[in-house]
DNA sequence: CGTGTAAGGAATTCTGACACG
DNA sequence: CGTGTAAGGAATTCTGACACG
């Protein structure tokens, strides 16, 4: 018998971290945040004030990013890494929900 | 077979959430929050600066506490539910571990 | 290209107190 | 008891720019 834990985790990507917050949690600048975020490779929610907000998820990617830079990878690669990515994520998900049809068409099975 | 799936969870309880978030999260006011926090019902760090964190679990603490509050429940009161709800927990773990020591005690088994 | 920094201003949060009840 | 509020100050964050390379 298998069972398939599905998690919730409603907290990885609730934007709710301050700038600073991400600072300590991640070791960079908040130059170097606020850089990648013009590089379009994060993209935190702002308050009613205009301060960036961040999630777990969020920090999670900075590290990465700042790891790949070390690495001599420049950023509008990584934003290329990314899009390619997502793309394949979304085939991915398309192609499930593709074989869903299929299987409803011919099972008359409701989801 | 049975899986058990432990969570890592190392998100809940991490204090990065500054009370202005909290506010918008829980719908309190800042006078609510630092007064359940006054009369030890909730316990943020504190930045560098002095400025309170909290965490997702302290946002769903205070939530009910809020309801408990509203239901005519007292604040001393609901401290002294949490201690016994806590004692209550300390007292199960011991338990169990006793009862591992025992069965390690018998068939000399490490965990 | 990626990052540091000084500058001036705005948003955010802090504490202690008075008020009501 | 639990909460609102005005007060003054401190911590935090923002943007745009100059600098280096």
């Amino acid at each position: 018998m298998i069972f398939i834990v599905q998690q919730k985790e409603s907290y990885i990507d609730r934007k709710v971290i301050s700038i600073g917050v991400v600072r300590e949690l991640t070791g960079l600048s908040d130059r170097q945040i606020r850089y990648y975020e013009e590089r379009k490779l994060v993209f935190p929610e702002r308050s009613k004030g205009g301060n960036r907000k961040y999630s777990f998820s969020d920090v999670k990617a900075l590290v990465e990013i700042a790891d790949k830079i070390e690495d001599g990878v420049q950023t509008h690669e990584i934003r290329q890494e990314k899009l390619k990515e997502n793309r394949k994520i979304e085939q991915e998900k398309m192609r499930k929900k593709m074989l869903q049809g299929q299987l409803n068409a011919h099972f008359g099975l409701r989801n």
